[in-house]
DNA sequence: TGTGTTACCGACCGTTCGTTCAGTAGACCG
DNA sequence: CGGTCTACTGAACGAACGGTCGGTAACACA
């Protein structure tokens, strides 16, 4: 199993100017690889000893940074749920027809999968085995009622159909809004528009061609 | 962390009548259970210990039924490919227009998914990370491509909107429909023909409420 | 040159992992 | 009863795991 590639070029910061002190990783630029990795082996088939090949660095090398595996996977999945509850606070979320703010939120959870792909990836993942995947898994579930309530709401306005289960629709829209983290690649394909696009046409519209 | 429950009864063997020798398991009712624990906490997050616990035997025990973690993960997967591609092989799948071959598969993907949930789940989640893991992707891939073939035949035909890449739109089409796995449960719910029809109206008619 | 600050190494610890093996236990049949 | 079949136990193995610790390396600024 050649488990080995190209450590990550540390110097890549995030954010602006130098900081004092010998060069190399920081608490973001570690989180940043963690979650890549954390999606390309899984979180519980990713040693500390594949993050530290990953970041170019011993393993100890990572405890300077974060406390431990766990806060890795906790940071990861906070920063995801924060990037989609954003989404639902945004004013085209708030006023309006149910039928538009649930297209708003759901162009607004392509753009956050897009722009923060390692981490909702994660977050889809996680199964609940300690207690910060159940946390998060109860924070998303939270995030999921919202959308279910738009669906409601929808079928109430008479804009959305009502002869399947809101309960059941909603979770079939998100599972094809979801399922964008399975195939999408960054740097070649598609914009995040065009995915979004296709998306709402597909979810409101239907696939069969419009009549003529 | 409290990770007992209630060990899966060996008695309720999956098939006909009774066999010689000390009754127990059989390395079916093995998989049956492997493939359920594998789910919930994740195959890289189940130990052998867990997998004993579950079936209410001593780990040693399991090596008598399968050689390894390795072959349960295995034959698991090859359970779920097998079941999605009989599918495709069955008549409805084979002859007349591609769109009714493609609700066709759509809905016997639903039946083989709700059939092998656990092992169509597992399948789902496979990342690469072992070879027999490759191998499942790689079988999976071709599965895919056939319902890509589908979406453009459909194209073709004027049945299926001819404004979204076929390649996208038929992954999200089974982005919906995989989808199911993460919610659907098998004892209290809809019935398998329920969902169904409405995943087939969403994915064809779209979430909109149709014009009167 | 020295001081503060940040990043890292290498050896090591206790635990848990998947797996092995020699021996034992229970049901059926004669 | 003995023989045969299948199912299982308990102790142990080496490897890999997440994590700790004391010391060191490289930068900025003075």
């Amino acid at each position: 199993m050649a488990r080995t590639s190209a450590p990550e070029n540390p110097a890549a910061r995030s954010t602006g100017r130098r900081r004092s002190g010998r060069p190399g990783h920081d608490a973001d630029s570690v989180l940043r690889v963690a979650a890549r990795v954390f999606n390309e082996r899984g979180y519980d088939g990713t040693s500390m000893e594949d993050l530290a090949r990953a970041l170019g660095v011993t393993k100890s090398a990572i405890y300077h940074h974060v406390s431990g595996k766990t806060e890795l996977l906790s940071r990861s999945l906070d920063l995801a749920l924060d990037a989609l509850f954003a989404v639902t606070r945004e004013e085209g979320a708030t006023t309006g027809h149910a039928i538009d703010r649930l297209e708003h939120v759901m162009r607004g959870s392509v753009r956050v999968l897009v722009e923060e792909l390692p981490h909702v990836t994660l977050l889809l993942r996680v199964r609940g085995n300690t207690e910060v995947e159940k946390r998060a898994l109860e924070r998303r579930r939270r995030f999921d009622h919202l959308i279910a309530d738009l669906v409601r709401e929808g079928v109430v306005d008479g804009d959305i159909r009502s002869d399947v289960d809101p309960a059941v629709a909603s979770r079939l829209l998100f599972g094809m809004v979801n399922s964008i983290v399975e195939w999408y690649k960054p740097d070649r394909g598609l914009a995040c528009e065009e995915i979004a696009d296709a998306l709402v046409r597909i979810a409101f519209e239907g696939m069969r061609a419009p009549k003529e």
